[in-house]
DNA sequence: TCGCTAATAGTAATGTATTAGCAGTAGGAG
DNA sequence: CTCCTACTGCTAATACATTACTATTAGCGA
């Protein structure tokens, strides 16, 4: 048989669309046991696996923790993300500042690249 | 007593010295090996927490992968790196081209940032 | 050179993120 | 509505990088 809808799947990409950033397992996790207060993250790593291999949903790696995931939708606007230093969430930065480079040594071939960009989210340097 | 001389620790440091780029763990014990054949893998963390903690050498970190190091003079000049995605080497890549970003929204501190391209080395896109 | 003890090699243990296994639950085709 | 089986929740297992442990080795001050 077919891949089945289920109320997990429904709102575990739910919480992904409606949240404005990149999301971690753990964080999509909280978000949707409000709907399914009973999800498991098992269930999560696995929706999440599904959803990333058709494309639905792409990952965000970052240093040292586990990747977040934001929907193709915004991945599809190149942008880069910024990495709150004090509360760990994940934000989006519309655009590109980078000038592509003259400076890398001839023979390199790039593919793509990524800028994090790190400090203090609005909330947490307010409450500096 | 104080910290002492050891042959080990003469051998990690010049291994980092010598390579044009930021080692891993594993990088820096099998060049070291070569001097030190039976240096152990913990005795690289071990010299690496001390190199790191006096400032000697600096941790490059890398989505998913181990924290690669460099010697505080490389770190001195701001520049980024290039992951090189076949034989996972990390080099790095002089300068800066990231135009200071006028698209964050209003409020995010921003302390530092990291940029990584990735792609092909000068070795691994010749055999290809 | 001697002796104290920091440092090492080797290995077991730890921490953490992700996955597998399994019995029970619930989509959805017929 | 029924039945088949994909999906779920739970927990144990895995993978991995890093650290702790311990007997042994080797700096280095006297």
């Amino acid at each position: 048989m077919a891949i089945r809808q289920t109320k997990q799947k429904r709102v575990i990409l739910g919480v992904l669309e409606k949240a404005g950033r990149p999301m971690s397992p753990q964080e999509i996790l909280s978000s949707a046991q409000q709907d399914v207060p009973l999800l498991s993250l098992a269930t999560v790593y696995r929706v999440i696996r599904g959803l990333e291999a058709d494309g639905t949903i792409v990952p965000v790696s970052i240093p040292g923790e586990s990747a977040r995931y934001e929907t193709h939708l915004k991945a599809a606007h190149h942008h880069h993300h910024f990495h709150c230093e004090r509360c760990s969430r994940v934000f989006d930065v519309p655009g590109c500042g980078l000038r592509v480079d003259a400076h890398l040594p001839g023979g390199y071939r790039i593919t793509r690249h990524e800028v994090m960009l790190y400090g203090s989210c609005i909330e947490c340097a307010a409450t500096s």
